[in-house]
DNA sequence: TTCCCCTGTTGATAATTGTCAAGACTTCAA
DNA sequence: TTGAAGTCTTGACAATTATCAACAGGGGAA
């Protein structure tokens, strides 16, 4: 594995804090590959041999059923995924697919048992990044039960306003039909909600977003740091 | 606090393989108390001053949003609830209520996050409970994102119906109004459901439920262990 | 350029789900 | 027994969301 990604990942809050030998270990039988866009890296169902770490590019979980599929979270640079399985030595809940163009890093999943069950720093680390997991999906969760689906984009909107710096206009980082699935809603039902918010304060060209009347927007939206708030 | 409690906690996996002087350590500044029902044991929002853990009874874990409300997940004895919260030293995400008269031990999660700092068996530990627990929520989130009501209802069924020993015929342990809201529904709507499983071959009665037709019923309900599997 | 493919949009319609109101049926206590 | 409060059910209706079909517009490739 060249150093560059080495020491991106030993950079991750779940790799800094462990011993160097240990990280060295996971290391060893780790390897880094490019893919393509729209590669499917992991099917659900499938053991977890691999903790998979997102160097660059990105990756869409998703899940399918009954000939239904959805898109349960997006995986941005610098991060992991499947975490979870991996721990539990557990099949994939999710399938993993490219989006572009990505690098990513394989950790054979017995390594990180391993180094797990010798390394307490280690242990502490997965235990802060899976509450994280756990506590972003009990928000989706609610997001999901409580909200109709024009609440649901309101408050998306403004969660990527604020991702993005925080000014009246921004761009969706997703295309709007996989937007549609994450909010749990069809690709057209998505196209009439954005209509539905214009008169809120809205405003859509394409994929640039301007919310021309903030508060009037927030009053709609109604958003709640226990559902919104990325960090907590 | 009472020995038997100490030893039904200590019975818990989470628990068990932590040194005794470390379980001592939480136990010192731990307490029992009983609650009657309907009680609020926890608001959503708040410090998380304790981990809970269930020694009798039941109680609810909801949300609520803009004048409504959801039920997340049930906690049964024996078993914690809020360990994210207060590993992450981070707000309550849900409300707690209980369902009825219930025991519950409080630990200071201040002490928890003590000694999860100096435990390594103790921090493994939590990081199975955890992944555990996300994993249930990501089912939890397939089931509501690919299912329609019908459906939900369906899966839930048959797993209720397995974790009473398979027999055609059981009983809900759910109020129907609670059970209508952990599957993201109205109760209106829960009892249409049932009307609307009937051809499939279900009987209703009560809280009793006959599932006349298992093989038919199952073609309906399309269970998948990615989703309804409540060990993996 | 022209064609094709893809994304996104729109309209018409159907299916699903929620809301409101009323009534049937329990349960429990006076 | 009676009444009161609760859950559950039903009907009528409204709101929300999905489905299907059609079409506009924007790249790319030849």
């Amino acid at each position: 594995m060249p150093d560059s990604s080495f020491k991106e990942i030993r950079d991750l809050t779940l790799f800094s804090q462990m011993a160097d030998e240990n990280f060295s270990a996971l290391m060893r039988g780790a390897y880094v590959q490019n893919f393509p866009a729209q590669i499917e890296l992991i099917t659900e169902g499938d053991p977890s041999d691999f903790l998979h770490v997102v160097l660059s590019g990105s990756v869409d979980l998703v899940s399918a059923w009954n000939g239904r599929e959805t898109s349960l979270a997006t995986v941005r640079p610098i991060s992991t995924f499947i975490l979870a399985a991996t721990i539990k030595d557990a099949p994939y809940l999710m399938s993993a697919r490219t989006l572009e163009k990505s690098r990513i890093a394989l950790i054979p999943s017995q390594d990180v048992r391993a180094v797990f069950d010798i390394d307490g720093n280690f242990a502490r680390a997965v235990v802060t990044e899976l509450a994280q997991c756990y506590r972003s999906v009990i928000k989706a969760q609610k997001d999901l039960k409580l909200r109709t689906s024009l609440e649901r984009l309101a408050n998306y909107l403004l969660r990527q306003q604020r991702r993005t710096g925080g000014a009246a206009s921004f761009v969706l980082d997703y295309e709007k039909r996989r937007l549609a699935s994450v909010l749990g809603m069809t690709a057209e039902n998505l196209s009439r909600a954005f209509k539905g918010l214009q008169p809120y304060g809205l405003e859509v060209d394409g994929t640039r977003i301007t919310i021309t009347n903030q508060a009037e927007f927030e009053r709609f939206a109604r958003p709640n740091p226990l559902i919104d708030d990325g960090s907590t």
